[in-house]
DNA sequence: GAATTCATGTAACTTGTTACATGATTTA
DNA sequence: TAAATCATGTAACAAGTTACATGAATTC
């Protein structure tokens, strides 16, 4: 029960559509909150059952309706009263299937696993060019349309995901280093 | 799609029961997989039914009954194959409360935002000595009843949740001092 | 003319969480 | 004697994924 949560804050920065909200989601939310389209709209009906949300239909010349959501002072109170209770245990449950496999790695042949450790590299370092995209788009534009206070805390996270992605690329950097010494200890001692 | 796998993979070492699987999982894959024991023991009835695993009743004087399970050749190749598969993403979704709520910190007391952030610091610092303890026990114990080639990848993971750890506590350190820098700013300029 | 983006959603299914229940043995 | 550990599960619910459907407008 968070991504109603996700969505009255998004809405209490101004209102919008559920594809609006899946665009933001995509390239800023996305590094700790993902969630499906079809999941969004099937959230928003429930909010706006109970209230904490309400739309309002957009009708426009050689355009799709679009159902404009904004939050309702219910849906505010809701936002505030979750935004305040912090949960006891910070760091969240992982379900992470790479990491996983290299659990498992001995039943898998290292060359294998080399080349998978690779590409993990190298998705880390394309997250990393994500990263500043986001931020060279926040520095250049958000800073006029959004307030300082957003910014600043948006920058703090953008600094975990930078720091993260780094510290991710070190670590297969050593893995690699550690398989190869391993692969050329095979060689040796067949 | 996951968790049957995890339960395959530690049968494959050896023949447990859901209550062994719970325990090995709280305090190693536990990093980068969690369960609820009844989730365990459900999936186990999922995989006797495909005939993936199967177990035997173990009947002690003094002892509840155990349901030992084991792996069957059809388990071992359905762990196969998906042990060889890896996903085109390697990075796993997130949902992460404790930064979704840091997103939308300007609707909430600065002082607030640095409790909690402290709070974070404490956790990633005793994950830290959690994996230390971890290591000990692979290190002290492990290495005679597993084998060298598991211990290798186990340590990579190991090196993998500190190095998590370590940079999350830099940058809760960092956030600390902007925040304090913050704070004070909005005491000079109120 | 084909692919992509905008825009909405339903249905079926799979996973994950929470609460509850039971009962023996062992340790403090 | 109370609490913790061992050991198993069921039921109800909440959340997430996948596949499918529709259709207009825009860009290549």
């Amino acid at each position: 029960m968070s991504l109603a949560q996700s969505i009255l804050g998004l809405l209490s920065y101004e209102p919008m559509t559920g594809y609006d909200m899946k665009r933001f989601m995509d390239n800023s939310l996305n590094f700790f909150w993902t969630a499906q389209a079809s999941q969004i709209y099937r959230e928003l009906s429930a909010l706006e059952k109970k209230g904490l949300i309400a739309h309002q239909l957009e009708t426009a010349e050689g355009r799709m309706d679009r159902k404009v959501y904004h939050i309702t002072e219910k849906g505010r109170e809701e936002f505030a009263r979750w935004l305040h209770d912090f949960p006891e245990t910070l760091t969240p449950s992982t379900r992470d299937e790479f990491s996983t496999k290299i659990f498992f790695g001995s039943q898998l042949p290292l060359e294998e696993i080399r080349f998978q450790i690779s590409r993990y590299i190298r998705e880390k370092e394309a997250e990393l060019k994500a990263i500043d995209y986001v931020d060279y788009v926040i520095g250049k534009y958000s800073q006029r349309i959004h307030r300082p206070e957003e910014v600043f805390f948006w920058n703090l996270l953008s600094k975990r995901n930078r720091i993260l992605a780094k510290s991710l690329i070190t670590w297969g950097q050593e893995c690699l280093t550690e398989i190869d010494q391993q692969i050329e200890a095979n060689h040796r001692d067949p």
